[in-house]
RNA sequence: GGUGAAGUAGCUCAGCCGGUUAGAGCACGGCACUCAUAAUGCCGGGGUCGAGGGUUCGAGUCCCUCCUUCACCA
């Protein structure tokens, strides 16, 4: 038995002058995964995040929109939700260092640091804008390069010869506020003396204690052993500001980077007060070492510097516990490149929601690519799709759907005991305790891509019994072999074996599901109830379900048209949204047909000729509807035509005759989803009125493509009567 | 410029303390299968493991140099 832990775990905090980008959520897909992992191992875990509000951008930014700082911050805060729900991103708590917790221990922490005697005090000479009547960061200061002499250069380093200088070597410097002349002037600024060997002792002995990842260790070592060493810094800021006032010193406001890590602090604070939960449990040297608690930031690259040195020490002296742990991850990519919102290759997430992109899709590509170390994660439109459908539809899904329909079928949805199964010499030769105590391991140390790869081999491996034991072979012996009917002892035999073989594949499925289940909780929620087990948690690796409910797909493919949408390829000019058949990418298309090469060999539309294209106004005259098919029947003296009767909403049901008998058995259609023509003129056949058409897709006669019928039908989600367009 | 990380099949990546003919998935070619919302299985082609040197009985794996890419430089 494992010892129980109680952890508080940390995203770093969003700045919030602006929405999540695709890096923010794999950060927290990132923390998820782990967090979820943990809690299925029966660990208490608390998952908080804030918004960092703070700062000279946010006051700016503001001030340009003519909007207060706050109402900045809570048009942003509001729309956080969306996206977290989106991801299944399960925060315990989100809060703001805009509060009056992070006032309150932002000061408390200052005092502290104050008392202990690290807190210096000294005049800085520095721009400041005489328009604007404030101090100018580097960033807002421009001018020619004192190097080479190239214009418009920021005020810290050229980026045409990368010299490095200070804002004051610049030549004609100016505010990229104003536009006016910076003039220097001084002012007195606190300061955290890092330089102190008291800090220094203690940083040393910090980064050398194991908490963090070897080259994040040797990054820390060489700022704080390098040739500049460690400095003083800076926490302070002048008016005007926006961000939290220190004590006793007016018109001076800690530096944005003083008050968001402490922000975690706050959001835990807000948390603990709302759930009774004791906050010196997880803040308190002496409490958190009594009662075992722990702390663990997942962070960025790109701020290892405040959170391996600023922070911990920080913390050690105002009284505060320091880190566990601070996981690091690298930045993502996409397609080699990185991301960057101004020259679009970003990938927005919200957008990613918005077309209907499973986040289940998302959260198993992130974690399959991640591992514990610092590297970056590149998102390959090709490879995703590729990855997603292989692995999560083609080999997870596919073992539920393979052995699901012969036990209810044949067997009233009820397992074959284990028992049984090793008495006929049918089990698969996997501990799957052993197998799940490995997975669990690479999910603690957040090596997800390994639990995955290892996941996804035993999935091949399932297969494969699948393969070897043909099940639709037996059932089909006993369905229909006469001499088996007739022999009720060989007969039993068949069923034993068929029992045993979807028994063991539905056990194996119960078992991949556990597995997954950090990386994908939506889908494995659906999967319990198909399983008709509880809430799966490590401890169930040994057991396994006693019967299933009814299948349904429990994920769908993702699909060429997704991606498209995604990256907002340049769309086909207005005047041929709908061209016939365009082949863009013909490897990904081969087999599956887009609605625009679907509906130009629909049985009833004209075929569009290849010359001919439509505007989008003819298109929008054909009313494509989803709907559910509630009933199909075989239509008596007719060889090819199954009468549907299809729901679409709030209408009374149609009924629509199609030519689509030779494909599909009537019994799979009924309660499936497809897509029809609504406004089709009603056509008076031999058999009745046909009140519109569905879609459905097939090879040119003659073509050589392959034969059969292929019906349309929506991605999950979609309700009967929406509107395709 | 300094520092760090990375460079392994077309693509995305595994390869632990150096050890038999370098692996997986996807893609590609062939065969089989048809239970599975075309999903599966088997077989195959394809890599001088960035380049060059060195250590070693033996190096993708250690050392040096170079090239390329990326990141960080408060």
């Amino acid at each position: 038995m494992k010892p129980h832990r109680r952890i508080f775990v940390t995203t770093a905090l969003p700045y919030a002058n602006g929405s999540f980008h695709i890096g923010h959520i794999m950060e927290y897909i990132q923390a998820d995964i782990w967090v979820r992992a943990m809690r299925m191992a029966g660990h208490e875990v608390h998952l908080i995040g804030a918004d960092d509000a703070h700062g000279a951008p946010i006051m700016l930014k503001a001030e340009a929109e003519g909007i207060t700082p706050e109402a900045l911050v809570a048009r942003i805060a509001a729309e956080r939700p969306r996206y977290l729900r989106g991801f299944h991103i399960a925060f315990d708590n989100w809060h703001s260092t805009h509060s009056p917790e992070n006032t309150e221990l932002s000061q408390g922490v200052y005092r502290r640091l104050k008392a202990a005697g690290l807190i210096d005090s000294k005049p800085v000479e520095q721009f400041f804008d005489p328009a604007k009547g404030m101090f100018l960061a580097d960033r807002y200061i421009k001018g020619t390069c004192p190097s080479c002499g190239a214009a418009d250069q920021y005020g810290d380093a050229c980026e045409q010869c990368s010299s490095v200088y200070a804002p004051t070597d610049l030549k004609n410097p100016y505010s990229t506020l104003t536009g006016a002349t910076p003039v220097l002037r001084t002012s007195d600024h606190f300061f955290f003396r890092l330089s102190d060997p008291r800090c220094l002792a203690f940083l040393r002995q910090w980064i050398d204690s194991g908490r963090l990842q070897p080259q994040v260790a040797n990054k820390a070592r060489e700022w704080l052993d390098g040739e500049q060493g460690l400095g003083d810094w800076d926490i302070s800021r002048d008016a005007p500001y926006f961000g939290i006032e220190i004590p006793d010193a007016p018109g001076k406001y800690f530096y944005v980077w003083l008050d968001a890590p402490v922000g975690y602090f706050a959001s835990l604070l807000q948390y603990c007060r709302r759930t009774g939960l004791a906050f010196e449990d997880f803040t308190d040297p002496s409490r958190a070492a009594a009662g075992g608690t722990e702390m663990v930031h997942f962070i960025g690259k790109d701020i290892i510097y405040f959170h391996t040195l600023f922070w911990p020490a920080m913390l050690e002296f105002s009284g505060y516990r320091v880190p566990d742990a601070i996981n690091v991850h690298g930045f993502i990519t996409v397609s080699g490149e990185k991301m960057s919102k101004s020259r679009g290759t970003g990938i927005s997430p919200l957008r990613y929601l918005d077309i209907g992109m499973n986040p289940e899709w998302l959260r198993y590509y992130i974690a399959a690519k991640l591992n514990a170390n610092v590297e970056d994660v590149d998102f390959n439109p090709d490879d995703f799709v590729a990855r997603v459908n292989a692995d999560l539809v083609g080999k997870y899904v596919n073992i539920a759907s393979r052995a699901a329909p012969f036990l209810t079928r044949l067997f009233g949805g009820r397992l074959a005991t284990p028992e049984a199964i090793a008495a006929a010499g049918l089990g698969l030769a996997v501990d799957p305790v052993a197998l799940a105590a490995q997975v669990e391991a690479d999910f603690e140390s957040r090596e997800f891509g390994r639990a995955i790869r290892t996941v996804m081999a035993h999935a091949d491996r399932v297969n494969q019994y699948v393969d070897q034991h043909k099940p639709w072979e037996i059932a089909r012996s006993i369905e229909r072999d006469p001499a088996l009917a007739a022999d009720p002892v060989a007969r039993q035999a068949a069923l034993d074996r068929l029992h045993a073989v979807c028994s063991e594949c539905v056990a194996a499925f119960h078992l991949i599901t556990l597995l997954l289940k950090p990386v994908l909780p939506a889908l494995a929620t659906a999967a319990e109830r198909f399983l008709q087990v509880s809430e799966l948690t490590w401890a169930d690796a040994a057991g396994r379900p006693q019967a299933i409910g009814e299948y349904s797909h429990l994920m769908t493919r993702v699909e060429a048209r997704h991606i498209d949408a995604l990256f907002d390829l340049p769309a086909a000019a207005p005047a041929e949204p709908v061209a016939p058949a365009q082949k863009k990418k013909p490897a990904m298309n081969d087999k599956t047909p887009t609605a625009a090469a679907a509906s130009a060999t629909a049985p009833a539309i004209a075929p569009a000729s290849d010359a001919a294209t439509i505007s989008i106004d003819d298109f929008t005259k054909v009313e494509l509807r989803v709907a559910r098919i509630v009933r199909a029947e075989a239509v008596e003296g007719a060889d090819k035509l199954l009468r549907l009767t299809l729901d679409i909403g709030a209408e009374a049901p149609r009924n629509v005759f199609a030519g689509i008998k030779s494909a599909y058995d009537p019994a799979q259609l009924e309660g499936r989803l497809t897509v029809m023509v609504a406004n089709l003129a009603p056509r008076k056949m031999k058999f009745g009125l046909s009140e519109g058409m569905v879609l459905a897709a097939s090879a040119e006669p003659g073509s050589g493509g392959p034969a059969g019928i292929f019906l349309l039908a929506p991605d999950s989600g979609a309700t009967p009567g929406m509107r395709i367009k």
